[in-house]
DNA sequence: CTCATTATGTAGTAAATTTACAAATATTCA
DNA sequence: TGAATATTTGTAAATTTACTACATAATGAG
């Protein structure tokens, strides 16, 4: 009963280890996936050019009873605007296909992200930030503005936020730490020297340390609870993309969770912050 | 070819106009839709208690070429409109519930934006940043995160990039505009006075201004060229939470259109800035 | 009550899918 | 390298599935 909410995605990421006419019947999907819900299996296996059985073997490989049942999980993963598949920019793109495939990307990693999320771990983050005396977000490069970004965020919950992207700054800070302080250190690869070191030195004193990381860095290795995310940035793209989106999300995820333990009574304290900015607005005409 | 986006409703809707038949084979379906598209037609007539015929006629009738077709219509159905429908965050969901709303929301965001793309106006900006001088990116409160990770990017491009969060900044650096500054306002509403007011003073220099935010706001009207974003968000969250993902992935999108339009012998000077920040990670063990 | 109309089912036909098996291809190990 | 074995792929038959044409039943009008 598992019916894979990406299907077009598994078959992406498997198609290396297909047979020949296997392979041949997964190009053809994959270039019109919508038409292949529609065709027989005998069109299909004429559009892939290999015979029938090929198809249907094709098909039970991926966990359907036959073609038919193929199609369907095929169309109900379609449906779920779930034909995203990662693909990146070349330089033969134009105007009409490089947007859509970036946030087709942004959309598959969220997607991705989504199915596993580390629940035990933001659920324990929660905790720990909605007890926090203090909380500092620091981040470097891209992740600085993701720091940033959660700033504006958590210092609507009566918390003292702070964030600081000087190196130097983040070990001084991390270093007077005491009860009650929280690091919150923001990296895709968990290996930025500066940011480590500033880790532990915090480490040292009695803050607690959260990370939204990879599993297993160094940076990670230093914290109390590590948010671990997997997102597989293309390196190939020389700018770091969809793992920020990822860490937002992550971030937003953490603050609906302080609100919801803060309870219902914090509504109207927020309300306040937000009417706060009422007249730093120009009106609606 | 229109596919209806909710089958169930509209067969719900018409089961008072159809005869016997007909109506036992729809009642059948609304009880369990998901059983129906796995069924063969034989099954799905035992189940209503009628002949195979009729329930081919039903197909039909609800716009289908035949059973299969049908079948696919209904489960299309079922997988869209079941999933990535924004639904806000309530005090009664826990951590197995809020997480996955909040990925939803995002995503659906994303999806949507994705559709109505502005993509004349993405063209023109990366037609203006490629040319330009100097470029700042002006945000406030959560756009400035946004506006901080659009310096981290855009500076790759060996232009001068700037980044200021101070409103006073933002006026006397638009004050001492001249041709070849680009200005890159990024907000929400599109109605912060302070910004609005730093948009007006560029404007009176021969700078060029793009902005970021919703048409026909006070911002987009001093902009020579405006990317509308069509984001709803969720006012009641009183957390920005969608918006800027779209914001971010539309500055990736303008990234990746400026590096297009250098060319491909751009590529190792991006290769370089990536390499240059190899010493400043730990080795992967 | 009869005729016309509509609704429903039966049976046969055509199509599509699956299975069983054989041929072809690749792989292993001497 | 070359025979033996395993794997892959295709052919053809069997089976299931869906559709069409037609016949019968039900309904309603005059």
């Amino acid at each position: 009963m598992t019916s894979e909410p990406n299907l077009l995605a598994v078959i992406q990421r498997q198609l290396n280890e297909l047979n020949k006419s296997e392979a041949k019947v997964a190009q053809a999907i994959l270039k019109a996936p919508e038409e292949a819900t529609r065709s027989s299996i005998a069109s299909l296996a004429a559009a892939a050019g290999v015979s029938e059985p090929s198809v249907n073997r094709f098909c039970k490989r991926f966990g359907a009873t036959g073609f038919p049942d193929f199609k369907l999980q095929l169309a109900t993963s379609l449906a779920s605007g779930v034909r995203y598949v990662s693909r990146a920019v070349e330089f033969s793109d134009d105007i009409n296909t490089f947007p859509t495939k970036l946030f087709d990307n942004a959309i598959n990693a969220l997607m991705t992200a989504k199915e596993e999320l580390p629940l035990k771990a933001i659920a324990r983050a929660v905790d720990q930030i909605a007890q926090a005396r203090r909380v500092y977000f620091f981040g470097l490069g891209t992740s600085a503005a993701v720091a940033r970004d959660a700033e504006h965020k958590f210092f609507r919950f009566n918390v003292p936020v702070f964030t600081h992207e000087d190196p130097l700054m983040q070990r001084m800070l991390a270093a007077s730490a005491g009860v009650g302080d929280l690091f919150f250190f923001i990296s895709h690869t968990g290996r930025t020297k500066v940011l480590v070191e500033a880790a532990e030195i915090a480490r040292q004193t009695e803050a607690t340390i959260v990370s939204l990381t990879a599993e297993g860095s160094p940076l990670a290795d230093q914290s109390h609870c590590c948010i671990n995310v997997k997102v597989e940035e293309d390196t190939e793209q020389y700018l770091p993309m969809t793992s920020r989106l990822v860490q937002l999300v992550i971030l937003d995820v953490l603050a609906a969770g302080v609100t919801l333990r803060r309870g219902e009574g914090f509504t109207p304290h927020l309300a306040r912050i937000k009417d706060s900015l009422k007249d730093t607005r120009f009106q609606t005409s």
